[in-house]
DNA sequence: GCAAGAAAGTTTACACTGTTAACATGACTT
DNA sequence: AAGTCATGTTAACAGTGTAAACTTTCTTGC
């Protein structure tokens, strides 16, 4: 809180008029990260198609965590490693909205004939897994890799993950020609981005 | 570290006779997260075949987190946020050990014809991300399930990625019977460890 | 235009933290 | 028996989150 108060130019017990204690300092920033990322979540209604707006979210969560590694590492903290009792109910209400998107995501998905029939809630949490997993080893540095290449690997591996829970048509519609393509569309778009 | 020297019936400058600091007790503590683990994870070289050692290798994962979900907890911490420099070496190479285990029994299942022809290096890393995104989820309580219908889970869930990585003679040989005669395994095996 | 009060800051103080220095004590060595 | 070493102690220091009391500055109603 000092060191907070003094980046902010004033002193420490200046910090209590605004916030009632470090815990409420945390949740805030805790909310501001969930509302950050359900920005990037929602520009995902964009997408035309069902099957567009499934792979905007992808892309959007991938977006999220990369320009904003922080946030995303504070959407993930354990809230009894940072000092906290516990996280108020309207933060963890955001993570259940974000949860219930994806699963509309999915739901939409599976309607569209995109994904296998089947539980849609299962199917998300599975993705969800699959993409956190990734970004979370990625953010350690145990993948040792530079962003271009973990883009790139977050995209080939969602594909083997794809390839288990598309549906019979969409697999054998998306061969190996639309896989190479897309890795060569992340590629370019890896390289700008990299300038 | 007042609590810690109470807790063990001695005064706190004592600890500072064993250890030269907090961080070196923790540095410590993810040592012995890290031993346990590969513990857990050696169990699976009793495996009489790659395909056993393989699926051995992924129970392992998962009742190590089960059964130690602190350490787990331990071994995924981002050591800024637990006011810690940087991970002695000696302790990356030890993760680093655990991932090639893992690397290991995925070449040797490739070469043995139960997953796809690819790199042995990416699809470990696809897989260790599927667990570990699942096992990280479940810890936090987002998923809303009781152990055993995590485990169910977390062997359904696998199944899909299986689906994608898997070769096709082995996802063939392994058709739905196969799949809910495990699950039926699991679901015992989970209802005698919650007696 | 000005007194009243709210908003936002300050200084001081307290209990707690990791850590060090100085000192005590019991157990081996020689 | 003397000396050293391992292991503990107490007292103290700087740094932390936070509360209380006091000051300043801005807004607002008459």
């Amino acid at each position: 809180m000092r060191k907070l108060a003094r980046s902010l130019g004033v002193t420490a017990p200046a910090l209590y008029r605004h916030y009632e204690s470090r815990e409420k300092v945390l949740h805030e920033v805790v909310g501001e990260a969930y509302r950050t990322f359900a920005q990037y979540l929602y520009g995902a209604l964009e997408g035309q198609s069902p099957e567009e707006r499934f792979s905007m979210t992808g892309r959007a969560y991938l977006r999220y965590a990369l320009e904003h590694p922080q946030y995303y590492e504070v959407l993930h903290i354990s809230p009894a490693l940072a000092g906290l009792e516990e996280l108020p109910e309207e933060v963890s209400a955001q993570a259940c909205a974000a949860g219930q998107f994806l699963v509309d995501r999915v739901r939409e998905a599976i309607d569209a004939g995109i994904l296998k029939q089947g539980d849609a809630e299962a199917v998300a949490k599975t993705i969800w897994a699959h993409s956190h997993g990734l970004v979370s080893i990625y953010h350690r540095g145990l993948l040792r890799m530079t962003e271009a290449e973990f883009r790139r690997f977050f995209l080939e591996s969602s594909w083997q993950l794809m390839w288990g829970i598309g549906s019979d048509e969409f697999v054998r519609s998306r061969d190996l020609e639309a896989k190479e393509a897309a890795l060569r569309e992340v590629g370019i778009e890896a390289g700008v981005a990299g300038e």
